[in-house]
DNA sequence: CGGGTTGTTTTCATACAATGGAACCATGCT
DNA sequence: AGCATGGTTCCATTGTATGAAAACAACCCG
């Protein structure tokens, strides 16, 4: 059975995950990137915008509807995100012994952790999750801004609480950079070495996130 | 003009608001909410299920995809559904001089404060944007659960804060409730009468909200 | 067992609808 | 004015989305 896949829809479908990436897109600009004649985009463009996905500004731009946002809002309070995470949370904190976490950005450039796995070291760092933090100078605060060095991690001493030490590396999905996967525990544990070990399996459980969603 | 739009891909995106709504939905089901042939049905999901946008499970069900949930976690990190609400916000904080706070619910039960629009008065509630608390028998907790007297809001003494008093009234999108709105004051200030007269403010304000993100 | 009911899948002829080139506005820049 | 660049409309052509029908697969129950 070959392949049997609407053209049109999927199309549709590139066109949606090109604004909700950008947040507010040209016509030409989404034409561009979804390798679509304008006239072809704009008419899938429109079809969007006519049934609530997509709304465009006076100044003519596309940016996420109104039906994008109810979904997506749905999509995050419900399980999803979460769920994929947490199989990596949980083999994080087995293979660390400290605690691991999933942090979002916020609007506001704030930082907010949603989901987490405790360590199992006596001495460990518990309940930060539901919390939220200025990006600053953190390791996930670097994470989220996306400069980060070719190791694919970072690491920082919290700007919240001294004595922590936080790793974090970025979960990727279709649309950038989602999420970040990160691992706390108490700076006197965690000298150079044992960074640079965290660091790699961090890592690899970030990029098997960024797989499930979509990711490279 | 004519309504120029694809029919395919409102179709499509009939059977992805279905999907994302229901979290979980059979073929037939998909086909019966869309009223389309069931062949129809099968060749669009599977269109979805291609393109990361739903996957289907073992047992054939369809699910939201990681394409989604990637777009739904960007669509909430970015502007979107806060600024939707800040009018209301500001609206129901100018009004009534207290403070207004925009939740949504989060996978473990609990109630996360996404953004806010602080009250006039000197004595007024501050700074629980970017915290988690969990549902317990708070009022925006009651209204995530559904559980809502006739009147369309509810109140509550906090469950953190006892000389804290919360008024909560659901926000909803086509997916259903996707967010709630609060005024938040200390409890001297809020008698019987004076809560009557704010829910009905919120209520008015929620629904606004609603009506923009293409609920009832 | 067998015959009903319900859910899923494939096939295929046909009508219809998506396509994109070209031409047409509307800007803004030099 | 002259030239870009972005947006829009039109329309003949072709390709493709469509859905009835039929085959297939699980069931449940007498």
């Amino acid at each position: 059975m070959a392949e049997q896949s609407t053209r049109t829809v999927e199309r549709a479908l590139e066109l949606l995950a090109v604004v909700a990436e950008e947040g507010e897109a040209s016509l030409t600009e989404c034409a561009r990137r979804t390798e679509l004649a304008p006239s072809t985009a704009l008419r899938l463009l429109r079809t969007l915008e006519s049934t609530g996905f997509a709304l465009r500004g006076e100044d003519g731009a596309f940016r996420p509807g109104h039906r994008l946002i109810g979904i997506g809002a749905k999509a995050l309070s419900h399980d999803s995100l979460v769920t994929f995470a947490q199989p990596s949370l949980a083999e994080l904190a087995r293979a660390t012994g400290e605690s691991s976490y999933l942090c979002v950005g916020t609007p506001d450039q704030g930082v907010l952790y949603i989901a987490q796995a405790e360590g199992s070291h006596t001495i460990r760092h518990v309940s930060w999750v539901g919390h939220r933090f200025p990006q600053d100078g953190s390791a996930v605060g670097r994470v989220l801004r996306g400069t980060l060095p070719p190791e694919g991690f970072t690491a920082a001493t919290s700007t919240v609480e001294p004595e922590v030490m936080a790793i974090a590396a970025p979960v990727h999905a279709a649309t950038g950079i989602v999420a970040v996967l990160s691992v706390v525990g108490p700076a006197y544990r965690l000298d150079q070495a044992r960074v640079e070990e965290l660091g790699s399996l961090l890592t690899a459980e970030a990029e098997r996130v960024s797989t499930l969603l979509g990711g490279p």
